[in-house]
DNA sequence: AGATGACATGTATGAACTTACATGTCAATT
DNA sequence: AATTGACATGTAAGTTCATACATGTCATCT
């Protein structure tokens, strides 16, 4: 469900596009928040299809297929957004590492947060740079899904590095003085 | 595997357990970070059997299961722990949510992410009523997983919590005056 | 004696997801 | 002329996950 709602967003916001322009959509885009590779990108764009949320078009240079969102397609994502009722359910693998961190004594427990904390820094650096490029396509006119997003996760992220710091701390002082 | 690694922790931080047990375990402490109902456990253990990292005994009443971890199994969760590379990939609805948030026009804006804060709110209130258990149980001496993960979640609700109000201020902002 | 509810374990079905396999076009470089 | 790499679409196999179905035990309350 998710998936087709991502894609309808894609479509709505910056029109037609072929599976492969999704897939890369997806990439740059709404990666960070929600992750599909185009094997499960295009048999999904077959049943919405089906479904009547989206038209195909004739077939292109090299198989190239076009899609269009049809007003049942915007109909839906505005009821998704509007009438869903939202759940906070998360599912992090690196929530998971946190929850198990007191299994390991000290100094393991202090080099898993340091490697944490080196992937936290990687996607914070990963999505500032996204931001760079938001701003500097938003100067040029454009408009942009994702804004919003990009503000959470770039909060989320700084949050996690916050975290990683009070935590080593905090293991810090529990270890015993050399 | 990170249904594997979640059971093989509950494991091997308080003793023996049943698969009704860590069903239970998991509702109550893992949930806010992975969650699993018992039809996934059930199936799980056994292979784990299998895999040799936990044994099970003679059924007891009712058919009860009792799986302790081997030595296996505690070598394998503190491998993952230890020599995993992190991810930092999340999968949130609400991210999404908040991805597509500029295809509404202000006021349902507003009312979406109105009913995004209502979800915020109720998780964090679990959250924090999670760790008043926690600390009572704390204080009667057993130790606890999940700490620190508890930790890391209310600080990430209280940063979505944030976000939301900045961004309802945002969108007031962009609306024409009434 | 019967009902209720917590205890306890499973299976089945289908959707969602990951990873790998498979095929072919077109443009630019070597 | 051959190779490389981006463009472009698909399928297959296996895993994970959610929801529902199915069964039976034991203690307590009425």
């Amino acid at each position: 469900m998710s998936l087709r709602i991502a894609l309808l967003g894609l479509l709505s916001s910056s029109g037609p596009a072929s599976g492969y322009d999704l897939t890369k959509k997806f990439e740059r885009s709404i990666n960070h928040v929600w992750q599909a590779g185009h094997s499960q990108i295009y048999p999904e764009l077959a049943k919405m299809v089906i479904d009547g949320l989206v038209t195909v078009g004739a077939e292109g240079a090299r198989g190239r297929k076009t899609y269009t969102i049809t007003r049942e397609g915007t109909a839906e994502v505005r009821r998704w957004l509007t009438e869903r009722t939202p759940t906070e359910a998360t599912r992090s693998e690196s929530a998971l590492e946190a929850f198990l961190l007191p299994l390991l004594d000290g100094p393991e427990a202090l080099a898993a947060l340091a490697r944490m904390t080196s992937a936290i820094e990687a996607k914070l650096k990963g999505l500032e740079e996204l931001q760079a490029t938001h701003r500097r396509e938003a100067a040029t006119g454009r408009t942009h899904l994702g804004h919003y997003a990009l503000n959470l996760g770039i909060m989320q992220t700084k949050t996690a590095l916050t975290w990683a710091k009070e935590t080593a701390a905090d293991l810090e002082a529990r270890m015993p003085p050399t």
